[in-house]
DNA sequence: CTGAAAGCGCTTACAG
DNA sequence: CTGAAAGCGCTTACAG
């Protein structure tokens, strides 16, 4: 049985109250330097550390938490139909409302924030297609930093991601398996870890059963047009690609082309968005509350200094069957 | 400004004591199946979640955490040479240390523990090379269950990881920017998820630079000796491998066969082991402690119930560069 | 600059 | 089966 070491210990070695010890716990400027020492001295031989559920319970004031946005997550709170982002919106909010933190949405473009950010406990930085630089201009204040859905390579700094890898092969490898040979792969070539993660998940998946992964990369929706009339000619089985909304965009291309789905083709996503259900599309679901639970778990671990070894995490999704592949 | 529910709401609206209510949500027998009913109405309708710091401080009873460890792991604390699990344990006993945990651990292998399975809150399973049916026997008891040093395909169980790949493909990559060409890779043919990611991390090292990977696979350290000398033949810059023991076997070999180190040929090896110092091995470090650490907490967190989707944590590793390859 | 005291939201002997 | 009360280890007005 360890003794555990408590602020009483730490006060009667120093010699002071139990309010002092903790006002030198929190930096506390009001503090003479001498009684600062002492207490610093006992600190340190008896390996004394606060326990965390204690200072959470008693703290009265709040965790300051930063969380800025990509401009994608800010269109993302008007168009009904790409919103990826406000589960995961919801996901954070809901985790910090059950502590003591008040947070400060903010856009990454702009960097305009209500409070300093030198007053910023933590930051989170929300959205697909991060940059480097905007990753390491907030690194700078030597606060604790969480990316949520990206990563960033070259950069250990702690990041939340959907596990599109595993996504995609297991969807991928699910039709396969019911007999499906002549799958392809739109992958929209935006700079954006997922995406990279998604489309090696294809890959593994058809080289796993000795077929040819067909790679069709697109830069913009308006390529999918010419993309999509020309991989027709090939006839694929089923087209899967890289997100929801390029999928539902594939899908139009193919109804006015006179193609049926899933009769000509099935059409697979990512993502699950909520207009997903209504087109009937067979995706891959990114539980995106829990996304938002977790970067704010994880951010909340590094601001009270528990575990801040970086790390990735990264989170299973599922496969959604629906109507857009024949079954 | 969210009000915060406590149990005070909660025993009021069910006009009950707050010891009531607290029995209730600890599904503590000796309340009457009416008083029940009332606080869990109450609790319903409240939306009441109770506060985790608050419980934790005021627990007087422990959580019970059993650790299962593969034979290997138990074999490292007598070795002192393969001590690469020792940190990692020291590392979760260092955080249950801290919170009212009492830990049991056990044998994987024998599955005898001093407690009842059933009394176990939640389980931590230590060691690479763990399989799915051990993984699912745990799994079956519906509690909490996290896995230290190994992935396994196809079950979506929290588990926590280094990064291999990134780690192998930056060390590797870290040389090549050097100027070297020939390097190749012994790759240990045990399934465990690590050594898999590292090879997939030299690979893409290699494939990013143009050049061929070379991927020679052993299945025992006794191969070894003929892998090596064969290999030499063709004069290879640096030979990489999947971990430090293989490493160290290979300088053995190399030495009994008049080749210096690093005049001849370069050595590195992955997980920057205790003696990998003595060797002067270039290597990568897995930062085990924390490894440790994170299990934990997350095993914590599951156990309260916070955050229960399950991920994979990857921990970033760290090139160590020493005198086995020249620089 | 410092200490005594109240309070954070729970749990759990204790008494009935 | 239930409630009043003490206590978990901190923080922070308040008073000096």
């Amino acid at each position: 049985m360890i003794e555990i070491i408590t602020t009483k210990d730490i006060a009667k070695i120093a010699n002071v109250s139990i309010a002092t010890v903790s006002r030198v716990l929190n930096n506390n400027p009001n503090v003479s330097e001498k009684t600062r020492k002492k207490v610093i001295m006992a600190i340190e031989s008896l390996g004394y550390e606060p326990n965390l559920f204690a200072k959470n319970l008693a703290k009265k004031n709040k965790w300051n938490i930063a969380i800025g946005c990509t401009e994608e997550v800010f269109e993302g709170f008007k168009d009904s139909k790409n919103n990826f982002y406000l589960p995961i919106m919801s996901g954070i909010k809901e985790y910090f409302s059950k502590i003591k933190a008040e947070i400060f949405i903010f856009s990454i473009e702009d960097k305009k924030l209500n409070i300093s950010f030198n007053d910023v406990d933590g930051f989170l930085l929300v959205g697909g297609g991060l940059k480097k630089e905007d990753i390491e201009f907030f690194l700078k204040y030597k606060k604790p930093v969480v990316v949520v859905d990206e990563y960033v390579w070259g950069l250990d700094v702690d990041s939340i991601v959907s596990n599109g890898f595993l996504g995609t092969y297991n969807i991928v490898r699910f039709f396969l398996e019911k007999g499906y040979k002549k799958i392809v792969y739109f992958h929209f070539k935006e700079k954006h870890y997922s995406f990279e993660q998604r489309k090696l998940g294809y890959e593994k998946a058809l080289l796993e059963k000795d077929l040819i992964p067909k790679i069709y990369s697109f830069q913009d929706i308006t390529d999918l047009k010419n993309l999509t009339k020309n991989v027709m000619k090939e006839k694929p089985e089923i087209i899967v690609t890289s997100k929801d909304l390029c999928a539902i965009e594939i899908m139009n291309i193919l109804n006015e082309n006179k193609y049926k789905i899933p009769d000509d083709v099935g059409v697979i996503g990512f993502d699950d968005l909520k207009i997903s259900e209504d087109f009937q599309l067979t995706t891959v679901r990114v539980p995106r509350e829990e996304m938002g639970n977790l970067a704010a778990g994880r951010l909340f671990d590094l601001v009270n200094g528990v575990n801040p070894h970086p790390i990735v995490i990264s989170l299973f999704t599922k496969p959604i069957i629906r109507k857009s592949v024949k079954i």
